[in-house]
RNA sequence: GCUCCCAUCGUCUAGAGGCCUAGGACACAGCCCUCUCAAGGCUGGUACGAGGGUUCGAAUCCCUCUGGGAGCGCCA
C-alpha cells in the first residue's frame, strides 16, 4: 500500500454529492495520484428505489468537474468491472453460495416483525439490540419446515462468538472490537438482493483496492467487513475513517436538513480551484497556507497528515479560496465564468475586455451584474453622498472634463493632466468626482481601464449630466 | 439503552511532557499603499470544555464529568 495504493470512491445514486462526499473523493483520488496509484469509481446502486441514472451522471458531472478522473469507473470498466453494483448479481450470488456452502453464513427465517419484537426487547432490557441467533443452528427438519412454508429466507453471516477484530486504522490507530458484541448480521435479503457490508467489501477487495477512505460512520462497521472478508480468503483493504463535515450548526451534512450540494455550489458559480483548495484543508493538514495549484493538489496531499476531528463548512473560507481562484483566471476564462450574467448580444472580445475589467472585484458572477449598467446603459440613481461630491466639484469641472476628453480621449493620464491645469484641482479633488460622474458609484477596479471600456457617447453623456447636477 | 469515536482562537488547523506567557491561515479591527474598491504590506484582539490525578513540569499522559457524533437495520 505504500508505494501505489488503488484507492476508490463508491457513491450510492441517492442525490447530489455533498462537500463533504466529494472531499472524500478528492482524498481517495490524491491519495492515489500522489504516489502513483490507480483510482476507481463505483456507483453503489443496490437501493432500487431512491437510486437513479440521473443522479449518476451529476455525481460524476461534479467529480469531473473538480478535475478528479478515474482509471476505471462505470463508463470505463476493465477486467475488474463492472462497477455497478447492480450489474454484479451474479458475483454475489456466487460468493453467497460459498459462505453457505462452507456454514459461515445459514438462511434466516425470521419475518421483520419478529425481529422487531426481539429488538424492543433487548433496548428495554438495557440490552444492545443484536439478531438473538434464532436460525443460527436450525437442523435440517426445521429448515425443511420454513421452506414448505413459503417464506424465502434471509442470507446471515455467522459472526464468531469468541475472539476480536483487530485492525489498524489509518486515521484512527488500532482498532480492536470483540465478536461478542457484533451480532449476526444479514448479507441477503429474502427477496435476493445482496447487502451494502457485503458488497461494499466484496467489490473492494475483488476490485484489487487497497486503501479505503470514507466517512467515520463507517468505523464501526469495518469489523464485520472484515470478518466477511477473511471468511471469504480475501485480502482487506487498509481503511482510513475521515471525519464527518459539519453544518455551519454543527450538525452533519445530509438532505434532509438541505445542506448544500456540490451542484448548488456550482450553480453560484464557485470554482473548482478553490472549492479544492477549501476541501484540502478540511481534516487534513500541511498543505501550504497559499493557494495549490491543481496540478499541485496531490503533491500537498498526505495520507498521514487526516485529522481526526470533525470540520465545519464554513462558507468565509471557501470564499477566501474563490477570491484567490478568480483572481487567478484568464482573461477568456473568466470571460466564460461570467458568460451566464452577460448581455447575450455582447461579442467575445467585449466579454473578454469586461471580465479582465471587472474579475479583480469579484467574488461570484452575479456580483457582475451591478456593473452591466455602468459599462453599458442606463446608470441608476447614485447615493446621496456622491452626488455631493459630484456638486461640490461643480459643473465647471465638468465643462472642463468635457473639453479635455474630446482632446485627449479615454487616455486618463493625459486628461487628469489637463483638468489639473484648467481647474486646478488634483489628486482625488479630480479622480473621485470623475470616478463617480462615470460610474454613479464610488468604488470599483481602476479608473482608466473604466474609462477606456465606456463607450464614448456614454462618457460624454455622463460628464454632461454631472455637470447640470445639483447638491441636495 | 449498549458499544465506539471526537473535543485548541468565531472558523480551518499546528501542537505526539519542557522549544507554548500556545504558532499559522480565514474572518474581524487599525495603519500603510492608493483616485475608490479589491489585492498587497504591517499591527492587534480572541482558544487549550470542566474537575481531579501522574510529574520538578501537562494543551500534550490517566480518570471522571460535560458537550457533540456514529453504530447497534432484510437502508446505503
Amino acid at each position: 500500500m505504500n508505494s501505489a495504493p488503488v484507492t476508490r470512491f463508491a457513491p450510492s445514486p441517492t442525490g447530489d454529492l455533498h462537500p463533504g462526499n466529494l472531499r472524500t473523493a478528492l482524498f481517495s483520488y490524491l491519495a492515489a495520484r500522489a504516489t502513483g496509484g490507480r483510482f476507481l469509481l463505483r456507483v453503489e446502486d443496490t437501493d432500487r428505489a431512491r437510486d437513479s441514472v440521473d443522479h449518476v451522471a451529476a455525481q460524476m458531472a461534479d467529480l469531473a468537474w473538480l478535475g478528479i478522473d478515474w482509471d476505471a469507473g462505470p463508463d470505463r470498466s476493465d477486467a475488474k468491472g463492472p462497477y455497478r453494483q447492480s450489474e454484479r448479481d451474479a458475483i454475489y450470488r456466487q460468493h453467497f453460495e460459498r459462505l453457505a456452502s462452507q456454514g459461515s453464513a445459514y438462511p434466516c427465517f425470521c419475518t421483520p416483525a419478529e425481529l422487531e419484537v426481539a429488538r424492543r426487547t433487548q433496548l428495554a432490557a438495557g440490552q444492545p439490540p443484536r439478531y438473538a441467533g434464532t436460525c443460527r443452528s436450525l437442523d435440517a427438519g426445521a429448515r425443511a419446515k420454513h421452506e414448505a412454508a413459503g417464506r424465502p429466507p434471509a442470507l446471515r453471516f455467522r459472526v464468531p462468538e469468541a475472539g476480536s477484530v483487530d485492525f489498524d486504522d489509518l486515521v484512527r490507530g488500532i482498532q480492536s472490537i470483540d465478536c461478542a458484541i457484533l451480532g449476526d448480521f444479514v448479507i441477503r435479503r429474502a427477496d435476493g438482493g445482496a447487502v451494502f457490508f457485503f458488497c461494499n467489501a466484496l467489490d473492494d477487495a475483488l476490485m484489487g483496492v487497497t486503501l479505503v477512505l470514507r466517512g467515520d460512520d463507517h468505523l464501526s462497521n469495518t469489523p464485520r467487513q472484515l470478518l466477511l472478508l477473511s471468511a471469504l480468503g480475501l485480502a482487506a483493504p487498509r481503511y482510513g475513517h475521515l471525519p464527518l463535515l459539519l453544518d455551519p450548526d454543527g450538525l452533519p451534512q445530509s438532505k434532509r436538513r438541505g445542506s448544500v450540494t456540490v451542484a448548488a455550489l456550482r450553480a453560484e458559480g464557485f470554482l473548482p480551484g478553490a472549492l479544492a483548495n477549501f476541501l484540502l484543508r478540511l481534516g487534513h493538514h500541511g498543505a501550504p497556507d497559499a493557494w495549490v495549484e491543481s496540478a499541485a493538489l496531490a503533491a500537498a496531499f498526505r495520507v498521514d497528515h487526516l485529522g481526526r476531528a470533525p470540520a465545519k463548512f464554513d462558507r468565509r473560507q471557501l470564499e477566501h479560496w474563490q477570491r484567490e481562484a478568480v483572481h487567478r483566471l484568464e482573461a477568456d476564462a473568466a470571460a466564460d465564468w461570467l458568460a451566464p450574467v452577460f448581455p447575450p448580444e455582447w461579442l467575445r472580445e467585449r466579454r473578454i475586455a469586461a471580465a479582465r475589467l471587472l474579475q479583480g472585484n469579484l467574488l461570484l458572477p452575479a456580483d457582475a451584474r451591478a456593473w452591466l449598467p455602468v459599462l453599458g446603459d442606463g446608470l441608476g440613481p447614485m447615493a446621496a453622498e456622491d452626488r455631493a461630491v459630484v456638486a461640490e466639484a461643480g459643473a465647471g469641472f465638468f465643462e472642463s472634463a468635457l473639453t479635455a476628453f474630446a482632446a485627449t480621449g479615454a487616455d486618463l493620464a493625459r486628461l487628469a493632466e489637463q483638468l489639473k491645469e484648467r481647474t486646478g484641482r488634483k489628486g482625488a479633488a479630480i479622480y473621485r468626482p470623475l470616478r463617480i460622474a462615470l460610474t454613479g458609484r464610488h468604488d470599483g477596479p481602476e479608473l482608466a481601464a473604466l474609462l477606456a471600456a465606456i463607450p464614448a457617447a456614454l462618457v460624454r453623456e455622463r460628464l454632461e449630466n454631472a455637470a447640470r447636477m445639483r447638491p441636495d
